[in-house]
DNA sequence: ATCTATGCAAATAATTTGCAAATGA
DNA sequence: TCATTTGCAAATTATTTGCATAGAT
């Protein structure tokens, strides 16, 4: 799971101990390329588009395999279903419109001090947080 | 929807124009009585203890409805599924054990600054924000 | 009486799984 | 070679929908 922003899709791969398979690459590649979170439906369509043949549970399983090297995010923005996202993008969150579903990075969340206030309130050790913004954007508003 | 903490479930229903049901009744009060969000499955269990017969597809167009009329809120805890909660809760977070999925409520969010930060930094007007953080607790640490 | 909500059954969407065959190291 | 990954097909889980009927006001 140590690989940095300069590496290529197969060293990643290789860092984490996972064999150099045309899906995987192809996955990791079109969810890098993408510049904000991918849902599983998106990126078999890509895959398609490229030629390249994949099963549904390839995709699924080869998604769960990254998540689980810490590789891939999963983030949800209420919409019933999980969407993707290289997790060495420097922590951020994301500003959705309600309207078109564009989506908009958001750096420098400041809300180290609302978990650090949160561990003294409750009981919990906390170790992450999901935030999405939710709203219109320029040309919906 | 315009209602408040001492109306009845009855009164409730009445001030959004929706029929006196006994799903809608009983659903409603499964939901204000958990202390934290609650599933579709959770719900339709609990309706059957209570010898409430109601479909499933009954089950989702009450709690449709319910969002739809403001008095549920929808939020997701990164499981794939949805849970509700009454939305007249005044604003607050959750805190969700990675162990044994309890969840503590947090209010006093301490976002509102982040959202104005947001809305000069992006181009979106921000009109609601989901957060969950994600932690051990005590029992589980 | 009238409009709305419900049951039933089937469809759709998202995701997972078992197992034998293919493949990367 | 040998453990891992994939394809295929089927199963699960979450959610939605059409339509005739029951029910609330």
């Amino acid at each position: 799971m140590i690989y940095n922003c300069c590496m290529n899709h197969a060293d990643i791969l290789k860092k984490n101990n996972l064999k150099q398979t045309e899906a995987r690459i192809a996955v990791l590649s079109i969810v890098s390329r993408t510049n904000k979170p991918i849902d599983v439906k998106t990126i078999t369509d890509f895959l398609k588009k490229l030629g390249i043949v994949a099963d549904q549970a390839t995709v699924y399983r080869t998604l769960q395999t990254f998540v689980e090297s810490g590789i891939l995010k999963r983030v949800e923005f209420n919409e019933g279903k999980f969407r993707y996202e290289l997790s060495s993008l420097p922590h951020h969150h994301h500003v959705v419109c309600i309207n078109c579903g564009k989506v908009e990075d958001v750096e420098e969340c400041g809300m180290e001090k609302v978990e650090k206030k949160l561990q003294k309130k409750t009981s919990f050790t906390i170790s992450d947080h999901h935030a999405e913004f939710f709203g219109m954007c320029k040309n919906c508003q």
